[in-house]
DNA sequence: AGAGTAGGTGTACGATGTACACCACGTCAA
DNA sequence: TTGACGTGGTGTACATCGTACACCTACTCT
């Protein structure tokens, strides 16, 4: 029972997109139901749907809300940017491309299910529209022709997502789940082992990847690649 | 009530994924609930929980069934690697690596629903590490140190997964939800019409990406980028 | 004063995942 | 032959989910 308490401030869809995203911050996607919103928020459930059309459109009104949160300089204090050869110093294109990239990275950071629900969304919103805007509009102003910045764009793949997959270190957790699945043994991936072993003599007290330090080259050989395309003048074959 | 349909074939784990495949094939992943999929084996809901653990259980199978299926040779058919550079031809140990990544992007191509299970699977099981295993030892037997692997695995990023992210061409039809987003206006993204126009100019037929081909071209340009690192004795700063 | 609208309520329904108790059968030891 | 047991399918039951629908309240505008 919702008791009103004491003049409650009326709902909005910004706030209550607000509150979803604390939801999800705090109880993981799972715990965003209409119902725990709607208790989050002192109301019966029915409620927020005079401000979301059903819960899909709580989940764009999410991506869009953190998204637009972004806007112009939502990348300070990240990491500068560096070419993975360091043959040159950074172009000032490089810049406005791995500026909002970083951005959108950032969120993932803050909010780790950010990723998930990014997989299930159409994508054409504004806020979406406008990030891969800011992308496209650098290349072509760096001098890219837009066939050059098409295929670069697709290059990026992901990383226009801000995350690679985090295959590598999984929080992987005692196995909670009544899985099937047999234990792997280790002595079946002698390539990956090797890897394994070569990355922790080189950074003998993390438990993990360093992702940032992933992410950051990735990006750095992807950037210098398609520099390298459109110095060479490349155009699509045919 | 599932009859007997005389004397139906006894259920097993894999028979159980099989269905659950192609279900999800045919109707979608919301299709796959533990009912739809009992019905379609002519069974009671609660007889597949003697095959498999819980609903997470039943994808991680379906993940594992489709990747085991790959298993050596699951990639014929498919684009031969290039260079994108074409300075010179493919080497053998591109083709290792090329293999793989093209039978799991096959993979999507046929199960659309594909990728986003995988998204949400734990991902350390015996069938993935198979997948990355390959990948590895290939690179290590191409001379690769395992530092440049491991960096160039992360570089590689979802193209491991076989697919760059279907986010220039959704299947945009007509929007049955009722959103509450507002239709973008074309005009404030001159950058990314920019590129359309060129877009449909070099392909006038084709109403979407050539995703095959902007795939390939990511791949074969992230593996000249990693090529060009290893010959150049290219190791881990720090 | 009366109509209209924006916003919150209450009830109700169908779908989902799955716990639990049950039962039919085969195999095998005694 | 008997009886115990394990394997696999059944039936019922429950909590939780998204949301349709009817309603009620309070405010604004004519």
């Amino acid at each position: 029972m919702p008791r009103a308490i004491a003049a409650r401030a009326p709902l909005s869809r910004d706030v209550v997109l607000t509150a979803a995203v604390a939801l999800a911050d705090e109880r993981g996607l799972e715990g965003v139901s209409m119902r725990h919103l709607a208790d989050a928020l002192g109301v019966v459930p029915m409620a927020l749907y005079k401000h979301v059309g059903d819960k899909e459109d709580l989940l764009d009104g999410m991506v869009e809300h953190l998204l637009t949160g972004l806007g112009v300089g939502g990348t300070t204090g990240h990491q500068a940017d560096r070419t993975a050869d360091h043959t040159s110093k950074p172009l000032p294109w490089r810049e406005a491309v791995t500026g909002p990239i970083h951005g959108v990275r950032a969120l993932h950071r803050t909010h780790p299910w950010f990723r998930r629900v990014l997989e299930t969304r159409q994508l054409r919103t504004p806020a979406v529209l406008a990030h891969m805007e800011r992308l496209t509009s650098a290349f072509l102003a760096a001098g890219f022709t837009p066939d050059l910045t098409h295929h670069v764009m697709h290059l990026l793949g992901n990383r226009i997502w801000g995350f690679s997959p985090e295959l590598f270190n999984e929080a992987g957790g005692p196995p909670t789940r009544r899985s099937t699945a047999p234990t792997p043994d280790p002595t079946d991936y002698p390539g990956i082992l090797a890897v394994a072993a070569d990355s922790r003599t080189r950074r003998p007290t993390a438990t993990s990847c360093d992702e940032d330090g992933e992410f950051d080259f990735a990006l750095a050989t992807i950037l210098d690649a398609a520099e390298r395309l459109q110095r060479s003048g490349w155009s699509s074959p045919k």
